[in-house]
DNA sequence: AGTTATCACTTTACCACGCAAGTGATACTT
DNA sequence: AAGTATCACTTGCGTGGTAAAGTGATAACT
């Protein structure tokens, strides 16, 4: 527990901070009939659309087999259409997608930012936007330590 | 979309990150036998021993539903005990259990940090804590915004 | 043409988590 | 003493995630 003691606990209030804010986000989509995971994924649909499942996988970093139930169950709320394509599927909003990610959007984005505005200054909020930024590159490319 | 880029951005990047970076630790983990999650509630059990389910729960920020079942897996994988003391049941470290957090935890921490120390400089991860501690603090006391 | 490979997606089985209803022991109230 | 409240924990059901095996259509090899 010697030296690593800094990262690590920077580490754990990450991670707590995330899922609270997470759960949080559920609880005020609620209003709009969706979660988190599903405004992600529309969002990224309505910003890339048209788009195949695994590209969209790709994006939201979820398995394939994550992403097929997650459209299943988009596409039984009638949120979204798929079309077979040659071989792969493509993936558009319904018209009631669209208004429904169109209603959320922002008051979602305002909130989420939020989290960050109510107790960081402009100054602050830059810097580990800045931060993240490196952090996430890095770790998609990160590798395991041999054993 | 606005103003709020910033934030939102900050926030997506951070979600990514930590689910990235949470992956990568389980897959380092297995060499142990142990998911983060479980690694977190040893390790918290070992700090703070003996110690209630709810307090527990408490601290690593999840429901007492969610602790009840996490525990009762590692029960029965034998690495923690449970004595219904009272009306309330006390947590506590087998021996076994104990060897693996004690096995595991110096390489976790070197782990966990190392996402940090590969890409910031001391100065910015000290400022990234400091920010991560705020954050954290806060999102413990937000509440949802009126409808 | 017939086998084989490949690709995009689906399905299954598992773990983790939230919410909310249920349980069982103790304490409080009258 | 009977009834109620409370507290700590459990359980049922749904979502969301992974990994790995399965499917079906197209391409590639001989």
């Amino acid at each position: 527990m010697r030296n690593h003691t800094l990262g690590t606990l920077t580490w754990i209030r990450m991670m707590r901070f995330t899922t609270q804010s997470n759960q949080l986000s559920n609880e005020f989509l609620k209003r709009f009939d969706l979660t988190t995971a599903q405004f992600d994924v529309l969002i990224q649909i309505k910003t890339y659309a048209p788009i195949t499942q695994s590209q969209l996988a790709e994006k939201v970093t979820v398995t394939q087999g994550g992403m097929s139930r997650m459209l299943a169950r988009l596409e039984k709320e009638g949120l979204i259409e798929r079309k077979q394509n040659w071989k792969t599927k493509t993936i558009s909003l319904t018209s009631k997608g669209e208004q429904m990610i169109d209603a959320a959007t922002p008051s979602q984005l305002h909130f989420q930012s939020s989290f960050f505005e109510e107790v960081l200054s402009a100054e602050e909020i830059k810097s580990l936007y800045i931060a993240m930024t490196k952090l996430e590159k890095h770790s998609r490319e990160k590798k395991l330590p041999p054993v």
